[in-house]
DNA sequence: GCCGTTTTCGGCCCGACTGTTTTCAGTCG
């Protein structure tokens, strides 16, 4: 997938022409060209060589050359002219934070300073006070900068921000100035990772609520204190921003501070051309600056002549398009949710009995349970023999009588690397549900992975297809597939695709979910793939991606009651 | 450079904060 490449290049295009001082918006229509391919389901050399690179939107005709000519030549001559002008490493010079372009360009003109190391030679030898419009104040800030800049961490996943969010939230609520608070930003959108926590606070003490923030146990280093937000780090390295609004203005800087940026700047654009204006504290009519709207953010999408708009589909992909038609999805909900269709148990390389876990299901309120466990050819989790596999199962029904629960005796079945699994179908059909996933020889080629999987679904045993592109995030990409040949196959044999919840993979991701759903009609399972108790609980997750796909309950197996759950397994496998 | 149920030309989100200024530019989200 170039995909990335592609908006990797523009997104550098655009840096280089905003330091080359270029005509702001087209800096920004490069930027923005490269969020819309980021964002884009489909690999884009296939609309490339269907002619069809201007219907991206803010792909115009002149980026479009410019992607043509990457996509053809592996290269871009318009990157190099322009890095002939402009040192490329000048953008990493950009990552300190209190460094822009103007600044990273003045380093560059007068001290020479192309990168991280010279920049930090220079600040050892204070040389850039002297520097016009910078002073000894910059320089303190932008030696900071470098050492936040090192400290910081990278996106962490939203499972291990979100119980901080929670906690810092906890914590604030306690203090009787504090009206409400509301973890925002990419966070509330429940995005994959997380960058850094946006806390909005509703108070009318403002001075002693960023008392209160900054005293927070957790704040290693506080980095700004203003009158209206503040930031600091953590003690985990994650930088943490708090915005405090009096409470009548609680719910337009909830939407503001939630973001994305894209979504607000469309709304933004909306409510100019209705004589309006749109900023944290409410929505303002422009000829008399009457405040129209604020409190809750359903009043301020209504000010816009929109509806209430869920937090985890604002990200400018046909959101407000849709709203404005009245034609928003009525996403899935973890209340929705009627049973986990993949859990393992200590039979293979969980760490919960049978009934540990049917206990867990049953306390969650769900009405079915599926226990699919590995299967012999995956030793090291230690995969049962066809014989345990037949022990276990009178051992479910047991447990299923006893309990009076619907426990599901299933497997997840290894997809070799060429195809096989690891029963033959006749066994693999005496099973009542059968999960399959790849987990080995991740490495092969894109063909030979893509070929192995559909050879699999065409075997027409798999009810679901486990973790379907193997990613582990922000530590091992996706095996080279093409998912388009798997969705294709998978709408022919009626294979469902899982959206595995475990915070470290939310395989499938949100936006081939939704592509999932629009293009081939297919059912996902949300499972959590859970190897002890605590772990079913991690669904939320997997629900978080699901309605980021723009998924409906109808579109997910496990809210199917189980009437219609047995019935749709039963019809997939005749 | 892109885009159009007001436009093929003239727009393109909005505000906080800081430092170096003599009224604002730069950075950030």
């Amino acid at each position: 997938m170039k995909n990335q490449e592609v908006a990797d290049l523009l997104n550098k295009i655009s840096a280089l022409l905003e330091l080359k001082g270029e005509n702001r918006f087209k800096v920004i229509a490069y930027a923005e060209a490269a969020r819309r391919i980021e964002n884009l389901s489909t690999p884009i050399e296939n609309l490339y060589r269907e002619g069809k690179l201007n219907q991206i939107p803010g792909v115009g005709q002149s980026i479009a050359e410019k992607i043509k000519d990457f996509l053809e030549t592996g290269k871009s001559a318009y990157l190099e002219e322009l890095t002939r002008e402009v040192p490329e490493e000048l953008i990493e010079l950009e990552k300190v934070p209190g460094v822009g372009p103007k600044v990273a360009l003045l380093l560059f003109k007068e001290l020479g300073i192309k990168n991280l190391g010279d920049l930090e030679k220079a600040l050892s030898s204070n040389l850039l006070r002297n520097l016009p419009r910078l002073g000894p104040k910059s320089e303190e800030n932008i030696k900071r900068g470098l050492e936040t800049l090192k400290r910081r961490s990278a996106r962490i996943p939203l499972g291990h921000a979100l119980p901080l969010a929670e906690e810092l939230v906890q914590f604030l609520k306690q203090f009787p100035f504090v009206k409400q608070v509301e973890a925002c930003g990419s966070l509330r959108r429940m995005k994959e990772t997380i960058g850094d926590l946006d806390i909005l606070v509703a108070s009318r003490e403002e001075e002693k609520t960023m008392k209160a923030f900054t005293g927070w146990p957790e704040v290693q280093e506080v980095l700004a204190v203003g009158p209206t937000k503040s930031s600091v780090l953590t003690k985990s390295a994650l930088q943490v921003d708090l915005r405090v609004v009096r409470p009548d203005s609680f719910g337009s800087a909830l939407q503001y501070f939630t973001g994305s940026q894209a979504h607000n700047i469309k709304l933004r654009e909306i409510a100019i051309k209705k004589g309006l204006k749109l900023n944290e504290y409410g929505v303002f009519r422009v000829e008399d600056d009457k405040k129209i709207a604020g409190e809750t953010e359903e009043e301020v999408y209504s000010a816009l002549d929109l509806p209430w708009i869920p937090p985890e589909l604002r990200e400018d992909q046909g959101e407000i398009e849709r709203a404005k038609a009245g034609d928003l999805p009525a996403l899935v909900e973890l209340k929705d949710i009627k049973g986990d269709l993949h859990v393992h148990s200590d039979w293979s390389d969980g760490t919960s009995t049978i009934e540990e876990m049917v206990k867990q299901a049953k306390a969650m309120g769900y009405e079915y349970l599926a226990i699919c466990d590995h299967a012999q050819s995956l030793g090291v989790a230690g995969g049962l023999t066809w014989e345990k596999f037949k022990e276990q199962g009178k051992i479910i029904q047991e447990i299923s009588q006893r309990e009076d629960f619907h426990v599901l005796w299933g497997l997840e079945a290894n997809i070799l690397a060429e195809g096989d699994l690891d029963f033959p179908e006749e066994t693999l059909k005496k099973f009542q549900i059968v999960v399959a996933g790849v987990h080995s020889a991740f490495r092969q080629s894109k063909e030979k992975m893509t070929e192995r999987i559909v050879k699999a679904i065409q075997k027409g045993v798999i009810h679901i297809l486990s973790h379907p592109t193997g990613r582990l995030i922000e530590k091992r990409d996706p095996y080279e597939v093409d998912v388009e040949s798997i969705l294709k196959a998978a709408q022919k044999n009626r294979t469902s695709m899982e959206i595995n919840s475990s915070p470290e993979r939310l395989d499938l991701r949100d936006l081939d979910c939704r592509k999932a759903k629009e293009e081939y009609g297919i059912k996902m399972a949300i499972n959590t793939d859970a190897h002890s108790r605590e772990n079913l609980s991690l669904i939320k997750f997997g629900v978080a991606v699901a309605r980021r796909g723009w998924l409906e309950k109808k579109d997910v197996l496990n809210t199917y009651s189980w009437d219609d759950l047995q019935g749709w397994l039963k019809k997939e496998r005749d």
